[in-house]
DNA sequence: GCTAAAAATCAACAGTTTGTCTATAAATCG
DNA sequence: CGATTTATAGACAAACTGTTGATTTTTAGC
């Protein structure tokens, strides 16, 4: 989809978004100025304007480019019929892992609640089936069980991300899966007797 | 402690924090002036610096007042020795049910996630020894456990907030508590064959 | 390599918001 | 009531914003 476009193009914007995670690493997003951001990285103020509106937008096009390529990666093997959840987490904990820098700066306390909710909502969307296979569950209460779980693993990945030499990647997966997993086994057989 | 002060600065500030969140429905709050905001609240812009430093600074104020309250009522029943967790989850549900305006815009997709983090750490420090007593767990990874249930409360709070006419406080309240409860019994349980 | 096209730079612009300042009017508490 | 505190009003320089037009540099394709 995304044509290569001139270099320079791809130059520019590449610079912009590093001096943009740079900057987030010492103060939140609502303080930076385009001025600020194109003084660090030693471009024009016009040309800022020639690729972006204001800071924001030029924020949500470093989120899509992540979510891109999770999506990508998530697509990739998708025809895997089983452990698809357990591969989604291994994916995702991959290329946060490569990305650290801006995802503690979009997940940490200073962080995109924006950002953090459509990672919920892919994995949501990707993974529950896989859970949903497993435990007939009834449709009600389900979505609050949902709600936890995907919140829950971001509570996890903030953690990890919040910690130097932390957890490889796999290991990171294989904590989240099976905790998603035993969290719905037990909602599944306590059901009846704790809730409604 | 907060002395009543003048009666004036009573209705200043009250007018400055009903009106912030009433503007954060509409729009996210760095996108909120100084200058719109008084104009909102028919309140002159001198005035305004005479309280706060800027809109974030007036976001904080109202963020106390809202964790005090929370802290106040947690404190007023601390030495209750069973059930701590699920009274403290119906405070808090309650609290946040009588301020659902700004809660659903802090926890919203335009939130701010230093409040989220609050949150979870004033959930975790005052409700985790509960569940610390019923089971045994090792230190390591029961940090992320911590986390992991500490977030999923605030996916299932954000879930509860975007729906009208939701459940009532006390329904969400036991929900929550046996989410986590269930959740640590399964990793009590599968610790051994699941995890390291 | 040359050339037409595209992108980056530069300087300048009006408009807005910001934070601070004084002086003045109004409200409060004892 | 009267002294004190707070709110208002207007003015101010400073900074950032978003856009414009002219100029230079770089690129891709032939």
């Amino acid at each position: 989809m995304e044509q290569k476009k001139d270099r320079r193009i791809r130059k520019t914007r590449a610079q912009l978004q590093n001096g943009l995670a740079k900057l987030m690493k010492t103060k939140s997003i609502n303080e930076i100025t385009v001025k600020e951001l194109v003084d660090e990285v030693d471009i024009n103020r016009s040309t800022f304007y020639l690729h972006y509106t204001d800071i924001y937008n030029l924020l949500e096009d470093i989120e899509n480019r992540l979510m891109d390529e999770i999506l990508r990666v998530i697509d990739s093997h998708k025809n895997v019929t089983d452990g698809g959840l357990l591969s989604i987490f291994t994916d995702i904990f991959t290329i946060i892992d490569a990305n650290r820098d801006i995802c503690s700066a979009l997940i940490g306390e200073k962080g995109d609640m924006a950002f953090v909710q459509r990672m919920e909502d892919i994995i949501a969307s990707h993974g529950v089936h896989d859970l949903m296979n497993q435990f007939m569950l009834p449709e009600r209460p389900i979505h609050y069980m949902i709600s936890f779980s995907m919140s829950g693993c971001i509570g996890m990945l903030k953690e990890w991300l919040s910690t130097e030499n932390s957890e490889p990647p796999e290991y990171m997966a294989n904590v989240a899966y099976n905790t998603v997993f035993h969290a719905f086994k037990a909602f599944y057989n306590g059901y009846a007797v704790c809730l409604c």
